[in-house]
DNA sequence: CTAGATTCTCTACAAATGTAGATAATGTCA
DNA sequence: TGACATTATCTACATTTGTAGAGAATCTAG
């Protein structure tokens, strides 16, 4: 019964980047994480904030005057709905050559390649039962 | 020099795809051939492509009274705009993790696998040059 | 208790996106 | 040449997204 597939929008994702890292949290400490590399004002943050509860994606609850904010989605589930809108729209749901468009256009060292394989291998024998 | 990175809203994947099927093409055709998956307007599709015109995604000329679209954009661009913008937001750019996820989650069969170990096997003899 | 600091609430507003109707221009066949 | 059929043009409008200001409420330290 897992959501129905998250997608956020780029200053989404750096809201929710920021919530993993400190939650619980406010919303002023958000704002003030997010000030250099953003230079978002806090009522900008907050709108975003509470924008994103209402569509699911953080949850808050109020303590004393104090809204606490909690992510409502985990990183991993975040991240294969990105991956997955990208999958369905670009390659038609077609992973092999989502992953050949990978290995082309980055510039991948000796290392990485094998990681890739032992990834590969192991998921083969977690297959294989 | 190539140009910097594409992006495309979900509709402008439905309509570029057409467009790569069918073009050179009208709008009259493409909206002909996403009536069925879409149902959208004449006027719906016809105003999608004339903003991905102004966007640069497709190219328009005048053929007297007609005009005839094309796309600005191959598939592979507009494929490897959409993953680098989940690799970049999603994964912080980190490659591995991203391949990841896509083991993790997507169901894989045995033929695949393999597919994706040739893949990796023939990057690496690539590299070696 | 009161002034300053902190946080919240509400409202606003422009740009982008999704969707389409109304009407005009043109082409074409009888 | 006149009536349809095709296409185009223009305008419109709701929703979502990006961004923020103004002012109210509350806390805190003297």
């Amino acid at each position: 019964m897992s959501k129905p597939t998250v997608e956020l929008t780029e200053s989404e994702w750096s809201v929710i980047k920021a919530v993993w890292e400190t939650e619980p949290c406010t919303a002023p400490a958000i704002q003030e994480k997010l000030l250099k590399p953003t230079g978002w004002h806090y009522s900008t943050v907050r709108t975003l904030m509470d924008r994103m509860v209402a569509k699911g994606m953080l949850k808050a609850k109020k303590e004393g005057k104090l809204t606490i904010y909690q992510s409502a989605v985990t990183r991993a589930q975040a991240q294969s709905g990105e991956l997955f809108y990208a999958l369905k729209h670009a390659f038609n749901g077609a992973l092999t050559p989502m992953v050949q468009c990978l290995l082309d256009s980055k510039d991948l060292n000796t290392k990485e390649l094998a990681e890739l394989e032992a990834m590969i291998k192991a998921r083969k024998k977690a297959a294989k039962k």
